[in-house]
DNA sequence: ATTTTTAGTATAGAGTCGATACTTTATAGC
DNA sequence: GCTATAAAGTATCGACTCTATACTAAAAAT
């Protein structure tokens, strides 16, 4: 197995490089690399998965960290908490205009999407599949939860011309079917369509 | 570029997992996630690039929070320092055996190793070329140091059977010409050959 | 009804991290 | 050679992350 470590160092120091951007990002609104993460996965997950708990999960970190967290983007007016209607435990997050603000200048980082560009389209577009079966797999490891897209979840039914989601009995809008979700589960022959 | 947002989000994603097993396999030893990165890093560079300089390079952070680090890990006997032989500014850092039982240990996690072994041998060695190219171009942007390895660097030579670099005008051992060098600059056709 | 589980918060202590100022050593200009 | 400047590294401080522990409140299970 001799090049998984070499993967391994590969994809390290391709993080690396992404948290200084991170930190770039959130210098001008003092804002740590965690805290752009945070307003990154809350532009991108759906309804049902914009909590502290699916926060922490998500990023690999502690309930008590993602609560802290929360806290300093709430007092900088980029996220804002509202009560679930049926599980009043239970708090969703959303982004303000700002935090939208935020979110579309990291998303549009010249390096990042430079880097995307420079690279051939086919190369991209396998790169993403080999990934995204990378991951599938590194989750099953960790016993984690996968986080993906509705269109390669085994809970997932078009019907119709009907999008709906069979695990929580409920219909879903075009657009939610292309975000991210918690309760996420790869169907083998779905995944590797991707 | 709309799946450029997608790469984007698997690698962050993927990362999010490695710090987690990261923080897990620091936990007995007290390390925290970056302390095991320095090890690891120290274990694949070359005796050129075991400073505090290359490491803030490598690992995105500054020089005050390597410099911490450093102590952190001497005190704990992981590392050792020793001074250049030219060059009284610069320290060297070198594992001692505890910290290479540690470093060892790490490259032998079972949910990388794991992951890897179930991707086929053709896929993996396809996402290793294509995500090296994708960090050739991230390097680029940031117009940060590569740290790549000899073979694939322009200042690397072989010839009669000995390997040298030109930059520094030395004669390398076989077994130094697979590791990290922070002098290293990628030749655009050894690169795609990796 | 009572117990257990779950979502989230509060707090404290350890430690990262950057910024700044500083020391020591090399190097460049003259 | 002498001086100015740059470079490698350290020390210190304040802001902040992060975990651990303990806690509240609501839901689910028994």
């Amino acid at each position: 197995m001799k090049n998984s470590q070499y993967l391994l160092e590969l994809i390290e120091r391709i993080g690396n490089l992404l948290r200084l951007e991170e930190r770039e990002l959130g210098k001008a609104d003092g804002l740590q690399p965690v805290h752009v993460q945070v307003l990154e996965y809350l532009a991108l997950c759906n309804r049902f998965s914009n909590t502290p708990l699916s926060l922490s999960r998500y990023l690999g970190i502690s309930k008590g960290t993602v609560s802290q967290s929360v806290i300093v983007l709430e007092n900088k007016g980029l996220i804002s908490k509202s009560q679930d209607s049926t599980d009043r435990r239970v708090v969703h997050l959303s982004l303000t205009e700002s935090g939208k603000a935020i979110v579309k200048n990291a998303f549009a980082s010249e390096y990042w999407s430079n880097t995307c560009e420079r690279l051939p389209a086919q190369q991209r577009e396998r790169l993403a599949e080999d990934l995204s079966q990378l991951l599938l797999e590194l989750t099953r490891q960790h016993s984690a939860q996968s986080f993906g897209v509705c269109r390669t979840c085994k809970h997932f039914s078009y019907e119709n011309s009907n999008y709906s989601c069979e695990l929580l009995q409920i219909p879903l809008a075009a657009s939610e079917t292309a975000k991210l979700c918690h309760e996420h589960t790869f169907v083998e022959n779905k995944a590797s369509s991707n």
